[in-house]
DNA sequence: TGACAAAATGCGCATGTGCGCATATCGTCT
DNA sequence: AGACGATATGCGCACATGCGCATTTTGTCA
């Protein structure tokens, strides 16, 4: 394979990773502040078995970082460029969506600005 | 379905599309002129089938825009914001990689900036 | 040590997706 | 109209991916 192929080989591996809505939930709901798998879970209605798996897949891709504190594991955001981008799509598709829709909106605040280290 | 989880399934969609090698072979090959089915075939070493689908694809998804002109269609890009995203893309990964890799180089020059509109 | 809680993983299933072959559709030219 | 070229599409196959169940792994606490 040449170098080429490679290299839209790693692009598309990059954009695979956020091309799933319950890794964009999961990206969402730790945008913020680090959470732990069960926090996530139970934020989610969604199993242990696959936020689990979702958030390795999300680790081995560089997007989240794992700290380890007794039995849990605690995950943020390791990739802002990410964000920033998910924060460009967001904008992107809710200007073709009409003006009134309330889908418009939900988008706009999808993913929020990184608001100064507070502290 | 809540609007949130709509808003989320949106967003992974437009990842989607730019989530495959081919499409975004296809998106480099037409990233500064318009060019036919055939012309990116040939550029591609690929299939008339799978090429086809592909824009096919591309432009439900509003990435590539088509024009006919009598048996050929021209395609070209149509969202130039997600070019930005792609070159945003390429300039992260690229940041990942040791500095004296080719592949290095190559996924910087992969999605050129637009030039001024000549003429 | 044993019981328990949190997280990760092997397995199988259902569905999604990329691909090529053959064919259909559409326009051109004689 | 008939032949030809360019593009699109129905069909089936091979493989990838998301999911849940059951189990394992790892750490805590009595």
């Amino acid at each position: 394979m040449s170098e080429l192929d490679q290299a839209f080989d790693l692009v598309a591996a990059y954009f695979s990773v956020m091309s799933e809505p319950m890794r964009l939930k999961i990206l969402h709901a730790i945008c913020e502040k680090e959470k732990t798998v069960s926090e996530i879970v139970e934020e989610l209605n969604a199993t242990q078995t696959n936020v689990s798996r979702h958030l390795s897949l999300m680790h081995r891709g560089g997007v989240v970082a794992r700290r380890k504190e007794g039995n849990q594991a605690f995950y943020r955001i390791a990739d802002t460029v990410m964000l920033e981008i998910c924060r460009t799509v967001c904008t992107r598709i809710a200007g073709h969506i009409d003006e009134r829709a309330p889908l418009r909106r939900g988008l706009l605040k999808l993913i929020p600005k990184p608001r100064h280290k507070s502290a």
